[in-house]
DNA sequence: TTACATAAAATTAACGTTAAAAGCAATAGT
DNA sequence: ACTATTGCTTTTAACGTTAATTTTATGTAA
């Protein structure tokens, strides 16, 4: 039904294997039989067939992209940008979401890989077994993970120690006295944030003090809120609210001010992170760190395919991302 | 290297039809050897390819899902619908964005279907030259569009008429006496949502006043900060405005509206499209029309498997979905 | 003229799987 | 005892492509 390479060969009188060596550009074919066969290719609107191709070549040039959640706008954002990347290569991109469901999480890569044959791997914001990870590497598939190290294979993360440290240094500069903080409650990033607060604080001769932070697990609007609340109720003179658990947070934190009466920058200066698209539309605009997450999605989309054609071995090193503070009005 | 039917069927003792019988579940294999054969699968860590089943059942298992820009929120919160309908099947689900460039856009559909075999298509606010339509139908390749309606496929959309009818009667019933309307310049969607707006208006006896329109290309903050300064200047009496243009230009409308001293919702109502995360968030809060895009987008995906089973035919017909009125206060 | 090199195309086999047809025991029916 | 039937497995061919090998035709050198 569908016009094949056969179709092609019987039309203009050669075999199938000329056909392909047109195709795959092979030296070896005259001009006057490459010619006809293009004719006829264009003629009877032949397209190679990926799948067959791929049987015979062990490559399905398929990238699979992993994300636990593709609600988050962290995963989505990285999606975009490894996909601008795509443009100019062959690689398709398969999106696999484990949505949380974790004891699904190896069944779903090992199909991904044993099954459908992806010639790589991106891997965002999820850990994975190092039994599974020896098994994909010994079996020679490529991986990258993105923001969540793994030992023994690439990741591209972002500097968070810095972000944090930035954002801190910057209450410290402006006179700032004492810094609340408002950061999740577990993993990696959370862990690193706290380094970079925690650093910043020690190297300006500030007090650590554990009254100052407040914990939050769900990272939304009401977090920030119920958080302002308990942290003002503990510490009446904090001037400063750095919320590492990010601009959603912030947002909710800054509403609360407003509800208590209290003015930012004035009374209370805020420091967000992520710098979502409403971050800029706050009133007072809400400082925040900034993660060039697209730019990053895009890097390791170029170190997977570096991978893939055995440019770069499993054992490099992280790639690091430097993050950026926006200043806005609340500070 | 890599384990296939055939290293199941000699450890076994069997042939490599017999094996695939087993992993297809045909009746006709005997409980002794289909115990042995899938003993052998686990015991050897056996997943069957999905390039050679592909290849010789003329079917990939793989949804195409096409739009325009994933950065636009709609193409993406579609996506986390279809997706949340992909668990229980076999589906793959790949990502193409034609960024916009729409030279590309018919050499990548036919390329995705051709070349990549995909099962079917889910094609979101993008249009499609009647010409290719036709070739695709021929071929008999599925194809659910979301959102812009094609001719002779099957859509997915939302009722803008009757969102757009919502919020203006909102406006009516509250008592409103100039309803300014804020939309886009241009496509299907403006269109129909400027109809609705005019049919209530004409329901409720008020006069249509091109005057009261500003036409928006890009959907932006700063698009409704600049409306609503030209149609002030316009209409001093202006008590209300529909934001059709969504929820983001909504939001610049208010911002503006505070910079002027208009108070919302005294001197000024304001309804917004979307409901985007942060229309609840914002001071006052934003009354707005939500659409349930997710849930569109699984339905966009159960009408494209009922395609592919062969259920439901091309030449069915729209499937529309209700809008929903949130309202806060903005009004 | 014979042997040899070269260029271009054809043959062959393979990638991993499955559908259809054929084969072969063991059992049942007459 | 012979044919049918049933139950299970094997054989064969195919899906669309490509890599490696072989063949054929043509040209060149001695």
């Amino acid at each position: 039904m569908r016009v094949t390479i056969k179709d092609i060969a019987k039309k203009v009188g050669v075999t199938p294997a000329t056909v392909s060596m047109v195709i795959n550009n092979s030296p070896k074919i005259s001009q006057r039989t490459r010619e006809l066969v293009l004719a006829a290719i264009k003629d009877m609107n032949y397209h190679p067939n990926y799948i067959g191709r791929s049987l015979v070549k062990g490559k399905t040039n398929n990238i699979a992209v992993v994300a636990s959640f593709f609600a988050s706008l962290f995963a989505l954002e990285s999606v975009r940008g490894i996909e601008s990347n795509l443009r100019n290569t062959q690689y398709n991109l398969i999106l696999y979401s484990t949505r949380g469901i974790e004891e699904n999480e190896n069944d779903m890569l090992r199909r991904i890989f044993y099954e459908r044959r992806a010639d790589g791997l991106i891997i965002i914001s999820l850990k994975m077994q190092k039994e599974l990870l020896e098994e994909f590497k010994k079996e020679g598939i490529p991986i990258v993970f993105v923001e969540e190290i793994v030992e023994g294979a690439p990741t591209v993360k972002f500097k968070n120690i810095k972000g944090a440290y930035m954002a801190t240094e910057q209450f410290i500069k402006t006179n700032r006295k004492k810094i609340g903080l408002i950061i999740g409650e577990s993993g990696q990033n959370a862990e690193e944030r706290m380094k970079g607060y925690r650093e910043a604080l020690e190297d300006y001769g500030y007090p650590y003090d554990e009254g100052l932070v407040a914990r939050v697990a769900n990272y939304t609007f009401e977090d920030g809120e119920k958080s302002l609340k308990q942290l003002v109720k503990k510490n009446p003179k904090m001037d400063a609210v750095f919320c590492a658990a990010g601009d959603v947070t912030a947002i909710g934190v800054m509403d609360e001010a407003k509800d208590e009466g209290i003015k930012i920058p004035d009374d209370l200066a805020v420091i967000g992170y992520d710098d979502i698209y409403i971050s800029n539309l706050t009133n007072p605009g809400l400082t925040t760190i900034r993660q060039p997450i697209a730019q990053m999605g895009s890097q390791a989309f170029d170190v997977l395919i570096g991978m893939i054609n055995g440019t770069i071995p499993y054992e490099s090193k992280i790639v690091s991302f430097e993050p950026e503070i926006i200043i806005r009005e609340s500070v």
